[in-house]
DNA sequence: ATCGAATGTTGTCAGTGTCAACATTCGATC
DNA sequence: GATCGAATGTTGACACTGACAACATTCGAT
């Protein structure tokens, strides 16, 4: 961390993590291209040279929670063990319990305003972790887990679920009004409830 | 309609609806008092009248979408009949069409920057959502839905359900992603997998 | 060592939210 | 019907923002 270097050095990652930190206190209407340079002590015109405009800064937030977000179910569907309807449950689980620990990166994720400005990365991180879950699924239903449903109705069943959860413990507004909640628990029973482990028990 | 009359005299209503066209259109981003002002001819500060802030905008915005989605369900939940699974399984499914059906409302709806200015209205609109939501599960229970399982998990998993399938519905990167989606059928077919009708049958 | 590319700075511009001071109209009260 | 405070709309101003252009510095491949 050399000091008052000309070149920043590693702008591109500070501006992300600031930015993701900015969201979590004062929303995505009270993140501002220059508060970023001011709070990393750099110009007002530095973060364009890695985003040129605001949108692809959220943007890129976005694509990083795909990426990330898909890491971690993917680490916990690792861990599940050889079962694909135990595996499925414990990949909504991950997704969920990510959204509720990442609450400021689920905030920008859920922004509807992102989507309008989604380039073509960002629609390959969504489409990587979608594609992810589809397979999960097909697995699942092989081994018996709604096996009189459409394909189709099951993964759409699944994901909005998990986007529903996800919502309703990272949603400060909903958690007054539901919450408080009583932790992990409550996320088991709710996949619990859509992705029943003990099908076949 | 006189023409040129100083008091506008429906500012406020106007206000509102082209506040959600332009959502519609350019997202809670490209949303602007003075743009609005321009549009409905008045000059930049009249807005402030009804509006001190653009917060409050979103705001009320949001309390209407939440007025009028409790009133469609209400509906929906009448017309349903005696059956209370029945009926919770229709008041879902016109949840969910509401927001496929009024995309501009629903993008409002689901801005997490809402909730950060959510003001006492807002939090007593969505009170009564969430309250005539709870009371349709707790009949629904009674006549036989879920009966393993605790209340709050029940109210929690349908509300879970009918935000993610919501999202689903009206976001347009998910829909590029996922879609296109069979109308109201698919909408039917989570649904039932949520709220199964023939539980007796 | 050189030189184009990458990165950061300064200056500028139009657009925005918000406030204050002022103007017009409405509506309850006499 | 006239009066006057409240509601509503206007004008002007200020600080802040995103975006662009011109320029400065540093990096890194050759």
């Amino acid at each position: 961390m050399s000091e008052a270097s000309y070149h920043h050095g590693n702008l591109y990652e500070e501006l992300l993590d600031r930015a993701v930190a900015v969201i979590g206190e004062k929303g995505v209407e009270g993140l501002s291209l220059r508060g970023l340079a001011r709070d990393l002590g750099v110009s007002h015109a530095a973060p364009a040279r890695h985003f040129a405009a605001k949108s692809d800064l959220l943007a890129a937030i976005v694509r990083t929670a795909y990426e990330r977000m898909t890491a971690t179910t993917i680490e916990a569907a690792k861990a599940a063990g050889e079962d694909p309807i135990k595996r499925l449950n414990a990949m909504a689980k991950a997704s969920i319990s990510w959204a509720a620990n990442n609450r400021s990166y689920h905030t920008a994720l859920m922004n509807p305003d992102v989507s309008r400005f989604a380039d073509d990365e960002l629609k390959a991180a969504l489409g990587i972790y979608i594609k992810m879950i589809l397979e999960a699924c097909i697995e699942a239903q092989k081994a018996g887990l709604y096996t009189n449903r459409p394909l189709r109705a099951v993964l759409l069943y699944g994901i909005a679920t998990t986007i529903g959860a996800s919502i309703i413990f990272s949603d400060s507004l909903l958690n007054d009004i539901l919450g408080p909640f009583e932790g992990e628990g409550l996320i088991d029973e709710i996949v619990n409830q859509v992705i029943p482990v003990d099908i076949r028990e």
